[in-house]
DNA sequence: AATCTATGACTGACTAGTCAGTCATAGTCA
DNA sequence: TGACTATGACTGACTAGTCAGTCATAGATT
């Protein structure tokens, strides 16, 4: 309410002043203004989904996420309604992507097993062990209090991969590679190692390092069949 | 963050130099004081488990949990030295007793597939939907913030877990129930539906119900083969 | 009475969110 | 082009509120 803006404004203006240049200066590209302000909309989701992935959102500090992304506290406020919505867009951010990439699916060329692989080698390279598997896991562990996010991720992720997967092993049951026929009612059963793959990495690696690429291997044998020599 | 102001060491000096006549002096009047400083630890335990399950670590209030275990703030300090520790021992109490139970495995007869039958339906009685399901989420949430529980849980119950399937996986080999020799290797492959199955009752049953007692037959169908009449 | 246990008001460290003020850039005019 | 104004992105000190942990006091037990 009351305000004292004599003395404080004064190391900030001085503070302001010599901070800049030195910022300028690292980013190479002179930027217009929208430019800036997308980068450092950039720069703060960034800053974020590492500080929410190490700590989890209660225990994220604003301050912490400021600095992280180089800029002030209140630059936060500009680009996000508060930290929960923050928390909330920033799964979509990040998320989004990641659907439209593996939505675009390889041509239907080849076995169904062939397709599988391909798609367990692109999770496996693209999810497992990287920011993304923390970012499920994070999903997991706040899911409960924050229901948008898990109804969001069952809409998203969830609904689409288990329908995707369950279009596979149709085919796959169709066309005799498959033998049993109950797992196109479960799609999950294809999709478990994978999950814990990525868990498991988060959790239990530094005790048991697993190799997840190995086990999905195994997995696909299990359900195909020994693996035909190509 | 813990501060170490002096006083707090005096009571703890005391408890332990009194605390081993104590016990052999007192165990036969069990009901008056010991019964009813044990039954508040366990309330203590049971209102920490539900808040912690619900609210995770960071965003749990003490002053929560006390109220829900009809009890003073100051008393919770009587049991723990602090909210970490808290949930450190906490997590430990719940799960021994479940480790201790299920070591008890079963007396070897009948068949491997009988033997893991019979585990996963306790494990599905015992875990999944059940709170204990959701302490299993909550270390998955927690664990990268709590080493000391994540090493705990891999130590007591992941190892442990593991070692126990991959006997079975090979004495269903051995056998010849059980024909991917690789399974051995990777048993995480055996257990993964479960895991799904916890987490998914957790954070998608409102969307997509799972039927985890026919997913779970289905995998095992996958990995012995179709269902023997019995 | 002496000793142990429980209480809950209290303290102080910490943090989400605010807002008056700054300044680089965009726009306008001569 | 050069000078002058307008804009709004950005800052960070500040406020109001929260909550882990403490301790003087009351109560129970032996």
């Amino acid at each position: 309410m009351t305000r004292k803006p004599t003395k404080a404004a004064l190391p900030s203006a001085i503070r302001a002043g010599a901070k800049d240049p030195a910022r300028s200066k690292e980013e190479a590209p002179a930027s217009s203004r929208a430019t800036r302000a997308a980068e450092r909309r950039a720069a703060i989701v960034e800053a974020a989904m590492d500080e929410f992935i190490a700590r989890g959102f209660a225990a994220t500090r604003l301050d912490d996420i400021a600095k992280r992304a180089g800029v002030a506290k209140g630059t936060i406020y500009l680009h996000f309604k508060d930290k929960e919505s923050m928390f909330e867009e920033l799964v979509r951010i990040v998320i989004v992507p990641v659907v439209a990439r593996l939505t675009a699916l390889p041509p239907p060329a080849g076995s169904v097993r062939d397709l599988i692989e391909a798609f367990a080698s692109s999770f496996l390279k693209e999810v497992i062990g990287t920011r993304r598997g923390d970012l499920v896991r994070l999903i997991v562990a706040e899911g409960p209090r924050f229901p948008s996010v898990a109804d969001f991720y069952y809409r998203e992720v969830v609904s689409r991969g288990i329908a995707a997967m369950r279009a596979l092993i149709e085919l796959g049951i169709a066309r005799g590679e498959i033998r049993e026929k109950d797992l196109a009612r479960y799609p999950q059963i294809l999709v478990a190692p994978a999950m814990i793959a990525v868990i498991w990495q988060s959790l239990f690696a530094r005790h048991a390092p697993l190799d997840a690429q190995e086990m999905l291997r195994v997995h696909l044998d299990l359900i195909f069949g020994e693996r035909r020599t190509t």
